[in-house]
DNA sequence: TTAACTCATTGACTTAAGTTAAGAAATCAA
DNA sequence: TTGATTTCTTAACTTAAGTCAATGAGTTAA
């Protein structure tokens, strides 16, 4: 399993044996049923998950309805972004399938970047580069009706048609779960 | 105009009076009239920008209408997605008011972070706030609707309105000047 | 096995955004 | 200053998403 973060890291930056081991050492790891929740609204979170295996969706509420924010899957980092802070989430984060993650907390990062400061050089790529990704989705979004929306997730995440309920993935595209189904079916005609 | 750098990096860690002198010393400034176009479709990049007046937009074309990504104003940094790539950029950089910015490059970002890691790791703690915010930002886009967004802009960047023309703004709140002109009316009437 | 519940689909209707086109207002340049 | 250009507004029409309600399909639990 400590493979699969390595190998990640290692899409940015050559990672010397030496922290290879270090993480690998440090690394720990937990498992989650469907239906977990890892955060409710108003709670407070001390941890961050790199997924091995399964499915984050992270949602509020928002006149009773639930509202997807997010889908995360294998190989992608969830930091609540209440992460280390003494703030209220204002989201829920629940596991949709059985889910693998490995786990880190304030005072391991800390302690770890203290260590290998390679790894926090590491960690501001990486986070330069989802600020980049970030902003290309949400363009495309911007740019795009309902329809082209469900078109582009069909072609950049097909899974998760698999993975996920209509309405939780209508909302994640900005409309109702009626409208999904009426897209599905005019486009089904074609 | 160093004091503006300085201000915006002490909100986050406590700027010691070695690093203030460094980032003092290495700063170098540029100003642009309005209109100037900082990077164009196609163009390559090597500078980001910190802005200390003015306002930078970024858009591309589709189908020969201009798509508004961002309004950059004071405070903020722009950081091409193709800074420091030799990749072409998707989207155009443009002054839509004479704009004065502090000017770094991928060389000096270097040299810096390496004479001050503490930079670096600042860099990477305001990364990943920027994430937050666009997380943020995102989600408020996707579960209101058009009405509701311009209201939004108007509470959370009021100076917009001035600043921008309106088809500028349209195509930032993901509709089409026609239509941000009836929402205009619609919400006088109220 | 059935009853209860959740989720997806469908239909009728409402509402508002997109489209096209025209004209008014504001801005810019010769 | 005037003519050209750009930007904004308005109107008529089209299209599709939202709303509300009913039904069907699938799942879960007693």
């Amino acid at each position: 399993m400590e493979k699969q973060i390595i190998e990640y890291l290692s899409k940015y930056t050559v990672i010397t044996k030496e922290l290879e081991n270090a993480i690998t050492e440090s690394a720990f790891f937990k498992s989650y049923k469907k239906g977990h929740v890892l955060l409710k609204e108003g709670g407070f979170s001390n941890e961050c998950y790199f997924i091995l295996e399964g499915c984050i969706r992270s949602y509020f509420l928002k006149d009773g309805e639930e509202k997807t924010i997010e889908f995360y899957t294998e190989e992608q980092v969830v930091t609540p972004a209440n992460y280390a802070k003494s703030i209220p989430s204002q989201y829920y984060l629940e596991c949709i399938e059985d889910t693998i993650v490995n786990v880190s907390n304030p005072g391991l990062e800390k302690e770890m970047f203290k260590k290998y400061p390679q790894l926090e050089s590491l960690s501001r790529i990486i986070a330069e580069v989802i600020i980049t990704k970030h902003q290309e989705t949400f363009t495309k979004f911007k740019t795009s009706n309902p329809e082209e929306r469900y078109l582009y997730m069909l072609k950049t995440r097909p899974d998760l048609m698999q993975r996920a309920s209509q309405y939780q993935i209508a909302s994640y595209l900005g409309i109702k779960p009626e409208s999904l189904s009426r897209i599905r079916k005019r486009l089904m005609k074609k």
